[in-house]
Formats: structure tokens, sequence, C-alpha cells
DNA sequence: GAACAGTTTTT
DNA sequence: AAAAAC
DNA sequence: GTTC
């Protein structure tokens, strides 16, 4: 004891040492080499945005950030940036709106042109084909880190050949400042690249000739690669330097969970786990509200066998059901080993009970997730971790999210507070970052990544065009970077799709929660306008409300006939329905409204009699033998709907809206080449029953 | 080095 | 095909 | 970011 108190103390130290010198650290090289290099579609941007202008400025302002302090030990770096701005997590372009360029001495001697012309947002494109003729091969070779990935569309938009593999075509060979030289001949098995023919440039070489419009000299001495010796001349070696954030743009996003939302009120209403009806009846179907998420089974930890799924199996109580569901033998952990394609077809075994393979248990909707930290030891270390994973998805970071959710989850499991780093290495799913992270969390309260990055002006900036429905990550970050502020620049100057319109109207209503008692209100405005039209059309309210929850973020409501075949009822929905709310002035737009041939879906804005406040309002048509699989997808929440998606996936089925299917064929990543049979669709507890998840209460969910 | 859910609608 | 959304 |  004594002597952990004695090594906590040095941490301690070492923090304030910390972040005494300032500036976050965090950062590491790069994903490193040796990534696919196959891969990733090729981005034809022909779109004549403003982006071309603005951007090849950012470009250059990114590289030349690095440029700024050459040689200069790490530590050093930080003192001499600290007056800049703090890195921003925002990606690609990261700093660049906020930090203006301007060269000096390290001007390419080849140059013949003008200084970039800085005019924020329109004007169109370059002239392009600067790189005509020109093939470029990145190393690494792929799109993953956002600034690399930048300049690879930068190059192609500037007529550059993107090579997706090495070859004697390639003129250039551009490297990231994290690769040096030796690992460039490494990884392409060369002894020594053809100089002739090939330039190895350093990565801001594109950038560099884009503004200055014209090829500068690849040999300059400011391009070489990290190690690179000319000749035979012993270099300095260079000092590696910690830096760059990395983040990874483009994918899906991962929400982390219900927001605290509930959480602030209600305390202990832990009364009624009221019993799940079948829901099946009722018009308006809604499930009884758990006052909160009450029950918890994990409390005092080992109550409900929780506190570490152990190696024990278990008994799940399964629908008489046959069909298949053979358990995938071997591996643990919801990923690595592939899926042992079920392809056993048929349906054998199963009787009233599966044996649940352990390593399913790992998976998050394997527990009773109702959504609460309180209690937790490591609460606050959460709620940490949990912003950061929602500033990343935001960001549209496709995989940290994945990693802090896990991380996160396995902090709730667990009954002690961790403080230090070596502890909590030792736990599943944090590794050595999130280690660190969480280290830094109890010892320093915040993290110094998180704050600096919302300090950054650009974004919060973004931040707040996000919240505007209909603008996402890639519409934000350039209506940032064509200089807008605030949401009164975008109404009067930004080029909005009408949506966007919509959703910068009505930004506080939209970011208003709906109290749960205006749901039903919703709801059962809909569905008596439903019933008029049809006795037996019938509205579930899903999502957020059907967890439970005290408000939400908007209406979900699923849409269905027991005997109507999705055709009847989707023109019913279409034709009468919504025009009908239409006229009570009920509805007041369609935003991603659609449905017609083969459409399901229908998402407007409603609005109460004698209100004003406009709400968001999904519609789900859903066809009987759907039924089962579209509540599980719209109740979620989504986390807990990926959890359940990946582990039909992981016994070779596939989950979606409409049900659960078998023998699915995947591809390479998983691409689904089969679209598998149908196994069932209808009831929602034998989709359980048959993946082997005990059945989830709705408020049970919430992961 | 791959995998991390699977889809619908709009542009 | 990408973006935004559920 | 983490795991296999
Ligand atoms: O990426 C997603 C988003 C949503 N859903 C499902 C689960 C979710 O519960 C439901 C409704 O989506 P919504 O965005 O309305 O979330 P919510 O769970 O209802 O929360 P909120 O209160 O924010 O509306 O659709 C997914 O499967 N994947
Ligand atoms: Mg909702």
């Amino acid at each position: 004891m004594a002597t952990e108190d004695a090594a906590l103390k040095v941490k301690v130290a070492r923090f304030e040492e910390l972040y005494a010198l300032d500036d976050s650290q965090d950062d590491e090289p790069d994903e490193g080499l040796l990534q696919s290099m196959a891969m990733l579609k090729r981005k034809r941007s022909e779109k004549s945005e403003p982006l071309a202008q603005t951007s090849s400025s950012s470009m250059t302002a990114i590289s030349k950030r690095d440029r700024d302090a050459p040689e200069i030990p790490a530590k050093l770096q930080k003192l001499s940036r600290t007056t800049s701005a703090p890195p921003s997590l925002i990606s690609p372009h990261k700093t660049a709106s906020s930090r203006q360029l301007r060269r000096t001495s390290t001007l390419p001697k080849s140059v013949v042109t003008t200084t970039p012309t800085s005019d924020p947002a329109d004007v169109a494109p370059k002239p392009a084909k600067l790189f005509s003729g020109l093939h470029f091969y990145f190393f690494p070779n792929n799109l993953k880190n956002p600034g690399r990935k930048f300049r690879i569309q930068k190059a192609e938009e500037y007529g550059a050949k993107w090579e997706q593999a090495f070859s004697a075509t390639v003129t250039h060979i551009v490297v990231d400042r994290s690769m040096n030289y030796d690992q460039i001949l490494q990884y392409l098995r060369l002894d020594a690249i053809p100089q002739q023919n090939i330039h190895v440039v350093d990565e801001r070489y594109p950038a560099d000739c884009i503004s200055f419009r014209s090829i500068v000299d690849a040999g300059q001495r400011q391009y070489y690669i990290k190690g690179y010796k000319p000749q035979q001349v012993s270099e300095p070696t260079v000092i590696p330097r910690a830096d760059s954030l990395q983040l990874k743009p483009a994918g899906r996003a991962v929400q982390t969970r219900e927001p605290q939302t509930l959480s602030q009120r209600t305390t202990t209403t832990l009364s009624d786990p009221s019993p799940v009806k079948p829901a099946s009846m009722a018009t308006t179907v809604e499930d009884p509200s758990p006052g909160k998420r009450a029950l918890e089974p994990s409390d005092s930890s080992l109550s409900a066998g929780w506190e570490r799924p152990g190696p024990r199996e278990q008994i799940v109580l399964s629908y008489c059901f046959g069909t298949d569901s053979r358990q995938l033998i071997d591996d643990d952990d919801d990923q690595g080993t592939t899926s042992t394609a079920t392809t056993g077809t048929n349906l054998l075994d199963l009787g009233s009970s599966t044996v649940v393979p352990k390593w399913q248990q790992r998976f998050q909707c394997m527990q009773q997730n109702t959504g609460k930290n309180e209690d937790s030891p490591n609460a606050e270390t959460i709620a940490l971790l949990q912003e950061m994973a929602e500033y990343y998805t935001q960001i549209k970071d496709e995989w940290r999210p994945i990693a802090y959710r896990k991380a996160i989850a396995t902090l709730r499991k667990h009954p002690v507070k961790v403080t230090t780093k070596e502890a909590a290495e030792k736990l599943p799913f944090i590794g050595e970052r999130l280690a660190a992270k969480i280290e830094e969390i109890t010892f320093a309260g915040f993290l110094q990544r998180l704050q600096s990055a919302r300090e950054e002006p650009a974004d919060q900036v973004l931040q707040l065009f996000l919240k505007v429905y209909g603008i996402g990550y890639a519409k934000g970050m350039r209506l940032v970077a064509q200089g807008y502020k605030t949401l009164e620049d975008l109404r009067t100057k930004a080029d909005l799709d009408q949506n966007q319109k919509i959703g910068l109207e009505h930004f506080d209503d939209f970011n208003t929660r709906v109290p749960r008692l205006e749901v039903k209100q919703h709801s059962d405005l809909v569905a008596k306008a439903a019933k008029n039209l049809n006795e037996g059309i019938q509205v579930y309210t899903m999502g957020s409300y059907r967890r439970g929850a005290e408000s939400t973020g908007d209406i979900d409501l699923v849409i269905t006939h027991a005997n109507w075949p999705m055709t009847r009822l989707r023109v019913m929905v279409i034709d009468s329905l919504v025009p009908q709310l239409f006229k009570q002035g009920f509805l007041k737009c369609a935003l991603a409204a659609t449905s017609r041939q083969d459409g399901s879906k229908w998402h407007g804005a409603s609005c109460l009699p004698g209100s004003n406040v406009w709400r968001r309002i999904d519609f789900l048509l859903v066809p009987a033998e759907e039924l089962g699989a579209a509540l599980i997808y719209f109740t979620g929440n989504d986390i807990f709907n990926r959890s359940m998606r990946l582990l039909a996936s992981k016994k070779g089925m596939r989950l979606n809206q409409r049900g659960l299917y078998k023998d699915v064929m995947r591809g390479k990543s998983r691409e689904k080449l089969t679209e598998g049979e149908l196994v069932e669709g209808r009831d929602e507890k034998k989709i359980f029953a048959i993946l082997g998840v005990p059945w989830r209460e709705p408020w049970e969910r919430i992961c």
C-alpha cells in the first residue's frame, strides 16, 4: 500500500510537470507502415466545390507546421508551439484555417508563381492537370490517415494518377513524415530506389507544387525523407517526431449511449420493471416506462453473475424453434476470427435450450445494459471517455469510438476504481493508449486532448454546424473552411440544401429534447389518423421512448398492418396518411421523406396542435412478417443493434431491420455475397432466442 | 493487417 | 459514389 | 484504439 502511494505521487508529479509544459502529446507517429495498399475507391471529385481553392492553402499550412521546427527535439518543439493553436482534433484540414501560411526562406527554387490567393469560399477549382502524367505512389499507400487522404485526393484533382501498387510507372513516391527511408525500402523490398526515374519526396511536395502552380524540383533537400542519405554522406539522424493527430475520416459513426439524458431527473423510481406486454395489440403500443432505468444488476457487482462473464457457459432458454443455430466453436472475442460460416443449414439440434459459447458472452447485447454508471467507481472516467468517443464520432472517426466504447463497457463492469495505467492495461479492451488516458483522467481530472480540441475555435464552429440537421462532417468542414462562423452566416450566406435550411430554421426546435409525454401525444395523434383510414393499422412508439427514456431526441414510429403487404401499406401511408396529417397541420415538412416503390421510411417534422415547436418524426413502414426485426432495429439503441448484428454475423447470419437470415455468404471484408435465407422476422423474441441472446427488455438495451 | 452493422434516401 | 441519417 |  505504502509503495503504491509513493508510486501515485510520482505519477502525480509527472502529470503536473507535463501540464506545466503544456500541450498534449499523446499523439503518436501514425498507423505505422504496412497498411494494406489495396482497396479504397479513388475519389473523383469533379464537383466544383469551393473547396479546391481554400484547401490548397490548407494543405500547405499543414505541412508548414512540421517545417517550423525542423530538428528540434520533441519537447522543445512543444514549447515553441505553445503559442500557436493547440492541436485540434479536427481533421483532415486540421488547424489549417487557423494557421496562416507564410513562406520564407524555404521557398523552393524553381518557383514560378504567385502566392496563394486567399479568398475564402467560392472560386473555381484550379487549372487542374498540374500533375498530369505523373504517377504518385504514397507511402503508406492508403487513405487511412486523414492528412494523407486529403493529399491523395488533391493530387488526383490536379491530374496525378494514384498508383495502387508500386510499379515501374510510378514517378513519385510521396512519403509521410512519420516514415523513414529504410521503411520504404523494406516495404517495397528494394535495395534502393532508382533515383533517376523515381522521385522520393516528402509529403509536402505535392502541396508545394500546388501552391506554386508548378512542378517544383523534387530533389531539394527539404523534401528528403527521414533517414535518407544522399550518396553516402551520413546525415544526422533525425529525431523521430511524435506528432500528428491521427483521425480517420469517412465511415460510419458510433454514438455512445443514451446521453445523460435522463440521468438528470428521477433518481429512485426504480419501481415497476413492469412486464413487457407483447405490445401486439393496442393501437399505440407503448412500453411501460420503467421509471428510469432502475434495475442495475451490476451495482453490487457480483449480483447477477455480472462482473466478468466468467468462463461459464450460459444456458439460454430459447423458443422451441426449429432452426439452425449451430455454435461456432473456438475463438473468443467478437472479432478476429472469421465467421465460421454457418453453412450447416439443417436444423437438427436445438430443443428448448441452447448452450451459448463463451465467446458470445463478450458481446454487449449479452449483458443487461441499463445505461447507468452512477454507482460505478469509475463513473468520472467513463464520462470523460464517453465524451471523447462522442467527439470522435462527430468528427467521423470510424473506429476509435468503437474502441472507446468497449473500454467503457469494461470499466462499467469493473467494481474497483482504476487509477493507474498499469492496472488499466490489464483490463480487456484497454490498451496502452486508453490506459494512459484513464490515468490522466484520474490524476488530472480531465483530458488534455479533449480540452484542446474543444477550445479550438474552428472546432467549436464545426460542433455548432454539426447540430444542424442535415449537416454532417463533410459539409460542416466545408462551411468552416469557407469562413462561416455563426448560424446567421449560414442563414444568410451559405449554400445549403433544402433540408439543411429547414434544419437551420428549426435549429432550436430540433435540438430540444422531446418530453416523454409529448412523444406519446404525437404517437397517439398519428395512430388516430391511421385508425381512421383503416382499423388494422398499428402504430408503435419506438426509439428511446420504448427504452423508457424520459425525454427523446425525436419521435420514432413503426407503422404496420397485420395483413397488408408492404405495397398496400405504403400506398396508404404515402397517399393518405401523410397527406392527411399535413392537412391537419400536424406534419410540417418532409425531410428525408420518401417511400414509393421500394421505400420503407418517411422522415419529417411534426408539431402538436397549439404548439409551435417542431419535432423530428420518423415513420418506419413495416409489413407484419418483419415486425419483430423492425422492433429490434427501431428500439435500439444503435450500439445494441450493432452488437446483435455483429453477433449474427459471427454466426454466419445477418440481422437487419427486416429479419434474421442464415447462410449468408460473405466475401472479403464481410462483403455480403448472398442475401441468405430468411430465418425469422416476425417475432422479436424468437430472433433473440435464435441468436442465443437472452431476452432483453427495451430498457436493458442501453449499451 | 483486417475487422469493427447494415441499411435507406438524397445529392 | 458520397454524404447524412436511422 | 484494440484485438487476434
Ligand atoms: O446508426 C443507427 C442509428 C439508429 N439506429 C436505430 C436504433 C435507434 O434506437 C433507432 C432510432 O434512432 P434514433 O436516432 O431516433 O435514436 P434513439 O435511440 O431513438 O435516440 P434519440 O432519443 O436520440 O432519438 O434506430 C441504428 O440501428 N443505427
Ligand atoms: Mg429516436
